[in-house]
DNA sequence: CCGTATCCTACATGATACTG
DNA sequence: CAGTATCATGTAGGATACGG
């Protein structure tokens, strides 16, 4: 079997990683995986779980996590249907990863806020 | 101290966590942390490693990341003038989830790929 | 060498309404 | 419940030129 990416580098302009980096690395995927990673949740389970995103934004990103692998669609012919999201196996080779971003930023965000008031401040002298 | 978030919660529309997670979570900053975090690069240097980035976009990029606290930047007063940036201590507590997240992508471009080729092929019978 | 400023366009995203 | 369709809009990001 050929190799669809015969030495895959992010750092090369056309290498076929760099787009799957800018979809991984994605603020909605992160969210949904680290939910699906600990249970499948149906459709409007995600939307209550995510606060803020739209309706839009998560049949996209869903279509997208599905599309490249990550995720596995369920539907149940219940009336009305029911739809249940997984983590699939290859996904879960890649959750730990975006969950520990997520938890990173929990775990750092008042260091980091600290830090834009620092900049803030320094700038704002700069150009008084 | 007051903290600046109470319970840092991603997941929560309002907290800053979440603004945080989308800077970091982003193809150009997990690139350029990467590289930082091995030694410090000049200016067009990162240009030079990452190839496709808009001289706008690492600008724009560095000057986030360095208002973050994750990177800082150090102009040496040559003619002309030396620009080197380098990993902050705290930018370090990241660099290794962020390269995670590069290496993952490189690694499993292939099974990506291929998931990708299945799932069009699969829409498209449907769509016949 | 290291940027900033400006212009311009395409796409990402939200809002809303509708359907199986 | 689980979406799709359509419209409207902001803005991300490229190209280019200029400046310190």
């Amino acid at each position: 079997m050929k190799t669809a990416c015969p030495n895959p580098n992010a750092y090369a302009a056309t290498c076929p990683t760099r787009l799957v980096l800018d979809r991984v690395a994605d603020k909605w995927a992160v969210l949904i995986l680290g939910l699906l990673a600990d249970e499948p949740v149906r459709f409007n389970g995600l939307r209550r779980l995510i606060e803020g995103i739209s309706q839009k934004m998560l049949s996209q990103t869903l279509k997208s996590l599905e599309r490249d692998g990550l995720v596995s669609r369920k539907a149940i012919p219940t009336v009305p249907v029911t739809v249940e999201y997984s983590i699939t196996p290859l996904g879960r080779t890649l959750s730990a990863t975006v969950d520990s971003l997520r938890v990173w930023a929990e775990t750092h965000i008042d260091k980091v806020l600290k830090a834009q008031k620092q900049y803030d401040a320094g700038v704002q002298r700069r150009a008084a």
